[in-house]
DNA sequence: AGTGACGCCTGGGAGC
DNA sequence: TGCTCCCAGGCGTCAC
């Protein structure tokens, strides 16, 4: 599941694989995977031919390739998207939807994704964001997050801590990986009420968010399958790095009580019973 | 305006 | 064995 530091990850591969060249042509196989382009396949993909590739940028989950046009080829991995840089030789995966080739050939971005979540599209450029991704808050490890705004702005919702986290327009970048580890690195219950933290406490909270993103960047992100990938094709090491997330009935590593899981916004949430405790009601 | 529910998707695995 | 059901869950949209 591509979070922040999965995306990071992509984007890097990127900006070594594809920045400084030239589209050639553009394949569209699935026009899903195109739906956000309201103009269509055609139009997504003539807005590509011909254009440079200036760089390879990231806002919280969204990856965007500035273009020479002023556009910008924008896309989100969704659950199981990938983007990958590969020989243009190379077999075709089973779901492959979408592909650039370069004027100097010898290797091709590809646009796979099982579960089409995912997608491309072409949007204009912007400062510092594409005007389509304004909604989108800074993350934690963005040199302009402002964390004073965002304990703020958290402490006035009226909701619960993990749904905030989840909220990419208060932080962005968190998924429900990243959400449970810094719950559980923070000893807090993700249903404890956002308006009855400390401001101290929301402090020390985004701190173990900063923490979880950045070691997991430097894993290369959490891959538990095939579904999650770099642009080269490698593997993340996170997965070994989790306290919580799929691991319950396993001890704590924290106090060695059996990590339980709980339904929530029709997904799962991994915490700690004595650790954190459920807010009382 | 903030909040929360819903639908979109496919493959793997559990259970019968 | 083969069928059904459940689960993974980010995000845009929509109702309240």
């Amino acid at each position: 599941m591509p979070e922040l530091p999965e995306v990071e990850t992509v984007r890097r591969g990127l900006q070594r694989g594809v920045a400084g060249r030239t589209v050639a042509a553009v394949t569209v196989g699935h026009p899903r995977s195109v739906r956000r382009h309201t103009a269509g396949a055609d139009d997504f993909a003539g807005r590509l031919a011909g254009r440079t590739v200036l760089s390879a940028q990231r806002r919280g989950k969204y990856l965007w390739l500035p273009l020479d046009s002023g556009d910008a080829l924008t896309g989100h991995l969704g659950m199981s998207g990938q983007l990958l840089v590969v020989p243009a030789d190379s077999p075709l995966q089973k779901h492959l939807h979408v592909r650039v080739r370069f004027s100097d050939g010898d290797r091709e971005l590809r646009f796979v994704d099982q579960r089409t979540f995912g997608g491309l599209l072409v949007v204009p450029d912007g400062d510092p964001v594409p005007p389509l991704l304004a909604h989108i808050a800074r993350d934690p490890l963005d040199p302009e997050f402002d964390d004073e705004l965002f304990v703020e702005r958290l402490r006035r919702r009226r909701t619960g801590l993990k749904r905030a986290l989840l909220d990419q327009t208060l932080v962005s970048g968190i998924g429900n990986i990243y959400a449970d580890e810094t719950l559980w690195r923070a000893q807090l219950h993700g249903e404890r009420p956002t308006d009855r933290l400390s401001r101290p406490a929301v402090r020390r909270l985004l701190g173990h968010a900063r923490d979880v993103l950045r070691e997991a960047v430097v894993a290369g992100g959490t891959s538990f399958d095939a579904l999650y990938v770099s642009a080269e094709g490698v593997s993340g090491l996170f997965a070994h790095s989790l306290n919580t997330y799929g691991r319950e009935g396993e001890p704590c590593a924290r106090c060695g009580a059996p990590v339980r899981r709980e339904s929530f916004m029709n997904r799962s949430s991994f915490s700690c019973p004595r650790c954190q405790p459920r807010p009382a009601r």
